[in-house]
DNA sequence: AATAAAAACAGTATTTATTATTGTTTTTGG
DNA sequence: CCAAAAACAATAATAAATACTGTTTTTATT
């Protein structure tokens, strides 16, 4: 049968998502983890990412950039993201029951659960005026 | 100066898609288009979709399955993702404002806009009791 | 209608994110 | 300690989307 073995790898993942409040893509893990395992194979991040993320240790969560990014809240939660920077954050509220029951009265199918994406700027682009430019190259998280 | 040229090619993409409900796939449109234009470039269907969704025509969506798809319809609006057949279907209420403004209560950051994706089983895959499995493959849409 | 510059095209190559394969190393139950 | 199973590193492969190149279409101006 399916038993799991201990890998120092997947540990490390778990443990470099659980410190992130950023929402790490699977590139990201991969850059830094290799500071202390500078053999792994990107494929092994995937693995265990996708690993952990169906054990329910992080959550896999799709933004719409392209990219899926890792959060260690496995809780269902909002999320926004900035147009000026790319970044991703929590919206630290409960996801709306009322919003969800309003669905599913309206709709011809049954619904089991819901996200929301916010768009906007983020604390950080709202004062900077160099919006629709600057950080928008992606490229410069770590 | 930016001059938009006609394109018999763009006319026809955008008519392809203001008939179908379903959100199609850059690829279902190129598919599809074929058989009116057999010469048509999947480059070309790209370069049109963009350019219909910057030009506001249609609206470019993440569903959070890997590939954009397409909705002739441009108003902001909820959707939802069956998780039996993969089917994207609207869900016919306003997006909520109250949503919005309690997510801008407790963000420090703008808040402009947002979406949400409900997940569940639609009227088909709800009466069929094959899901986990059957239509999991995909594919099979045009 | 003729024409020429700009835009759009088809065809192809490339990039990016992710998954699959293969042969080697690690883990672990007996 | 040992062997089966799992995980690994390295690499190849796939899928979605974008970029490039040389040709065809569109259209504004004659």
């Amino acid at each position: 049968m399916k038993t799991l073995k201990y890998s120092r790898q997947r540990e490390s993942i778990k443990e470099f998502i659980a410190g992130r409040r950023d929402h790490p893509t699977a590139d990201m893990v991969y850059t830094n983890i290799r500071r202390s395992y500078p053999n792994i194979s990107l494929g092994t991040v995937y693995r265990n990412l996708s690993l952990l993320a169906s054990l329910g240790e992080v959550q896999k969560i799709s933004c719409g950039d392209g990219v899926e990014r890792f959060d260690p809240n496995t809780e269902s939660h909002y999320h926004f993201i900035c147009r000026g920077c790319g970044c991703v954050q929590d919206i630290p509220m409960m996801p709306s029951g009322d919003l969800e029951a309003m669905a599913t009265k309206v709709f011809e199918g049954s619904i089991e659960s819901h996200t929301a994406m916010f768009y906007g700027l983020c604390r950080n682009c709202q004062g900077s005026g160099l919006v629709g430019n600057a950080g928008s190259d992606k490229k410069a998280e770590t």
